[in-house]
Formats: C-alpha cells, sequence, structure tokens
DNA sequence: TATGTCAGATAGCCTATCCATATTTTTATG
DNA sequence: CATAAAAATATGGATAGGCTATCTGACATA
C-alpha cells in the first residue's frame, strides 16, 4: 500500500511547503538544496502526485500538496504526542498499576507513605489494590495480574520473583487484659518461654506461611512447642480471639496501631530471632514504569527508616 | 523533540509485537533476523524506551511497548488514509473546483454536457460557479479564484493562460419578427451585407471584446461599417432589445435555442468567416487535478462533436 | 550433569541511499 | 541583452541498513 514514505520526506515537504523555496527550506533543515530537490522528488514520485508547481521563484503547492500539508503536520504531531506518551508511561509517571498486599502489610504505615508518595508523584496513573494472602499474592504477581506486592515473609517459591526486604520489625505478645501474665496491663514486656504452656492463635498456614513457621521455629529455640489454636483466617480475626481470652497471639509490632479492646501488649525478650520482615516482590526482569517508580519510592522510604 | 524516528522503525515494530517474536517478524517483512534485532534496539534507544521484554521464547511488550503498538497503527493508518486522499485529490476526484462562464457559453449544451459529465464522475469534488463576462473570468482565473472558464473568443491578453478551443458555432442574426427583411419569419437565411441599413445591438465592449470584434470585421469584409446601439449589458437583453424592435443582432446559433418571443433567426450568408467559438482557459502549468478532470471530459465530448 | 535446541545478540562486511560539491537550465528583471 | 535567482542535473563519498556467520543464554531432555 503506503510504499516507504519516511517521516523525513513528511518533514522535508513541510519545511518547503513553509518557506516556498527549495534552498530556504533547505537552509532550515540543514541540508544543501540539491538533496532536498531530490527527496521532495522522491516523495513526489512515490505519491505519484505533483505536490509543487515550480515557479520561477519558488515552489507553490498544488492542490494535493496543500491538502498533505495539513494531514502531514498532524502525522507528525501525533508521533510527538505518541512519543510523550509512551516515555511518560516508561518513566511510571502514566499507565496503571496493581499492588497488592497481606492484611498484616496493610495494615502497616511503611505502606501506607509508599501509597501516599507515588499518588503524589504519579497522579496520572491508574492503580488498583488488592489484600489477599502471600499464596495468591505471589500466584497474581506471576499471572501478572499484580505488578507489586508487599508481602509477609517467608515466600515459599521466589523463582521468577525479586523480593526486596523494606523493613523488619519487632514482634509482640498479645495477651487478653484478663490473663494472669498481663498483670493487669502493667506489664510491659514477656520473655518468649513465659508462654510456653498457653494456647496459640494463628493464621492458617494453607493461606501462605506468613509470620507461621517463623514463629513456630522462634519457639523451638525459646525451648517449647507451642500448643497452635490454628483457627483466624486473618490478623484482625486473630486479635479479636485474643480478647475473647481463647488464647495468646504473637502479631508484627505494627499491628498494636490497631485499638482492640481487651487486648495488651507485651514486648517480647529471649527471642531475638523472632522478627517480621515486610517485602516487597515483583516479577524480576518484567517491572513496568509504574511499579518501578513505586519500588524506588519504597527504597527511599525503607532508607529513610533505617536512618532514623 | 521526536527525533529521527522512521516509519519503518514503527511497521518493524509492530510486525515483532504482533508475531512475538524476532525471527517471524523478519520473515514476514522480508529481512532478516539480525538487522530487525537491531532496528528494535535502535528504535529502543531513540525513544529512551524498553519496549520489549526479552523472553527465551520470545519478546513480549512492555507496558510502554503495548501504548506503542496501539500509536503506532493509528500513525500507520493515517497515513495510509492520507495518502489516498492526496492521490484522490491528484486524480480530481476529490477536493475543489471553481468554473466560471461567460453568459453565452453558460447558456450552451455542450458546457451542461461537461458540466455533468464531470458530476457524475467526480461526484465528491465540491464545485462553485460563476457566470460573469471574458475580462473578470480572465482576472479570476489569473488570481486563482477560478480553475476554468468557459470563454468566448477573442481574449484579449492570455499570457500565463491555456486556451483551448472547444467548439466553433454558426452566427445567425436576429431579426424582429415583423421587420420588412424578416418577411413575416418566412425567411430563413440573409446574407450578411443585407443588414448594412439596420442598428446592431451588441453587448458593450469594455465588459470583455467577447464577439464585438468578430462581428464588426466581418460586416466590414461584407462592405459596410455597422451603426452600433451599443445598449445591452447581457445577450439576454439583446434579445430583448430585438423583439422590442430597437434593432437587429448577430448571435451566436446556439443562442436560438432560448425561446424570445417576437424575434426570428436567420442564417447568415456570405460571411464564412463570422464564427463563434466556445474556448477553455485555465492556468497554464498549474492546473488542479479536478479541473485536468474537467478539461479531459470537455476534450472528450469536443471531440464527439466533431466527429458527428 | 551434560548436551541439544531455540531464539535473540553481536561482529564484520557490503551495498544502497542520502547528502555534498560543482555545474546547468530556466525564467525574470534591470 | 546581461545578470540574478532558484531549481534541476551530474557525480562522488559517507553512512546506515541489511546480510552472513557466529556467539550467548535459557530451557529441555537424555
Amino acid at each position: 500500500m503506503s510504499p516507504s514514505i519516511d517521516l523525513r520526506l513528511l518533514r522535508y515537504f513541510i519545511a518547503v511547503a513553509e518557506e516556498g523555496h527549495l534552498t530556504k527550506a533547505a537552509e532550515r533543515i540543514g541540508i544543501q538544496q540539491p538533496p532536498l530537490s531530490q527527496q521532495i522528488r522522491v516523495l513526489e514520485r512515490e505519491l505519484g502526485v505533483t505536490l509543487f508547481n515550480r515557479l520561477p521563484r519558488g515552489m507553490e503547492l498544488t492542490d494535493s500538496g496543500a491538502a498533505l500539508l495539513v494531514d502531514a503536520r498532524a502525522l507528525l504531531a501525533q508521533l510527538d504526542t505518541t512519543v510523550a506518551s509512551v516515555r511518560r508511561i516508561a518513566e511510571g509517571k502514566m499507565g496503571r498499576i496493581a499492588v497488592g498486599f497481606t492484611e498484616s502489610a496493610s495494615l502497616h504505615p511503611f505502606v501506607h507513605s509508599v501509597i501516599r508518595a507515588f499518588r503524589a508523584d504519579a497522579p496520572d496513573v491508574i492503580m488498583s489494590v488488592e489484600e489477599s494472602n502471600t499464596n495468591e499474592l505471589i500466584d497474581s504477581l506471576r499471572g501478572k495480574r499484580l505488578d507489586l506486592a508487599f508481602v509477609r515473609s517467608p515466600v515459599g517459591d521466589a523463582s521468577g520473583l525479586t523480593i526486596e526486604t523494606m523493613l523488619v520489625e519487632d514482634m509482640v505478645a498479645a495477651l487478653p487484659i484478663d490473663h494472669p501474665l498481663a498483670d493487669g496491663g502493667k506489664r510491659k514486656s514477656i520473655a518468649l518461654h513465659a508462654l510456653a504452656e498457653e494456647s496459640f492463635i494463628m493464621t492458617r498456614r494453607p493461606n501462605g506461611p506468613g509470620l507461621y513457621d517463623t514463629i513456630i521455629a522462634a519457639c523451638h529455640a525459646a525451648g517449647f512447642s507451642p500448643q497452635v489454636l490454628q483457627e483466624a483466617r486473618k490478623n484482625l480475626s486473630t486479635l479479636s480471639l485474643v480478647a475473647a481470652g481463647v488464647g495468646v497471639a504473637v502479631i508484627p509490632a505494627s499491628m498494636t496501631r490497631v485499638n482492640a479492646e481487651g487486648v495488651v501488649y507485651l514486648k517480647l525478650t529471649g527471642a531475638s530471632d523472632l522478627k517480621a520482615p515486610l517485602h516487597l516482590a515483583y516479577r524480576t526482569g518484567s517491572i513496568s514504569g509504574a511499579a518501578r517508580l513505586m519500588r524506588e519510592e519504597a527504597l527511599k522510604l525503607s532508607a529513610g527508616r533505617k536512618r532514623r
């Protein structure tokens, strides 16, 4: 169909049409007159159309030429906007992003800060968010339904994904306020092994290993094997069960921001490796512009936290 | 700005995006894989954007690439329609045409045929018509307010214009029906010199020489100098004056199609050079597509007339 | 673990295209 | 008629785009 018409030819054509002279147009473009003359003839030959009437003192557009001028300008303008928007998408300032997090991540102020910073920096990006358990988040990343996910470790199979640790926080014990060990709310910390005889409320492991394995391992290190009441589907339910006096729980410190009636939080001692990391996960190598931007903001905020 | 991005690059890009493989795309385009690989990288470098994720088994669009794909297709489609419409304009099948004619030309069936044929052949051309005297028509041609004009000869200054004779018709005498020479309408022809003593009604010469000079010259050749009543502005007024008995007139034969009450038309003998040509005039060298098409149709019809 | 296969990247070379210089042609103007 | 202006033509050289051959990397499979 339309033969190998090059945008360069259209640019040349526009210059000649606007200047009305080959010589002036050549000067404006930055080439000599003869090659410009040739290229205009090439364009005319490819189109099979005379674009200019050659006057003794210049070049005058024919009707066809005048029509082409309008369209050629539009084409170049469209190219410019195309290039600009492609670049903005690549920068992460336009387009879409899908972000996921586990419940405990969604409750963490760090995640809120990241989202807020990204919103401010890239207001034109359409963002969708999803809360789910680690397993599903990882699946969604692989299936490209998500671009980024904030998860708790450990992640089962990380192949094909990059997992970066944003922060590591302590874990605390959550006890019912009327529990003897809570001392009516006066007690501020407790040794992990002191909980050896308690019932532990934890989220279901099939929903993703989450912090389950970490807690079990820490208890073993403290010299006991916890009695697990493996009931709650969600962390918030965990707290309700604690408040109801069903048992105790070990949770990331950031969750203490949730004001749960009837629950007391105690620092844990004698369990230095009982930490709750927060990770950012994404597909290795195929990160979108917006995701890259959000990751960079997360890294920046993460660095800022460490400095404090 | 947008650097020298070539449409060829966009075509290559689209092929790769659609095939998902450099190798298949190269085959489709008709080049080898290595240059295609290079060109895609050139495009990415010019844009400063990664368009594809290189997978072990092919190329996968990034978000930016997906956006570019949409726009690149649109750009190529727009180029195609641009080329098509420029070509149609050049062919004369689209665009505009402005046609002018003198009154006597507008009354001639030849002109009607030309217009009708053109309308049928190029229904998408916007046509404007203008009736005026020869001088103004010629001026309008020069000023590019008209593309074509049907005029009677002779034209004063024809420089820069091409004037082609479409047909030559006889002239006839128009007499009041009660004029002695008309013989009550029975007479069919008359010698020009028989009108030597009559008053001649003619259109004003300043409106363009028109046929004025031709008629005067023929009278001189027939041995007399006519008494000219230089009254009428238009040919139709001429006939009214004849009908009113003011004088006689010499008019192109085609005007006898106008049924004027009280006027008798007589063939003229003894004046073999008293002919009324009909010309087509246009600017030499800068004829538009539509004008060229109409001219061609006029020439065809003109040739058809001669054969008859 | 090693090997084969698939697909893209890289290297080196060649040719066609695009641009430059020099000259010619055409038309208008003093 | 001579000169000036502007485009067309002629010819040569540099560069870019394409070709062949080869390399690299990742997965699959024996």
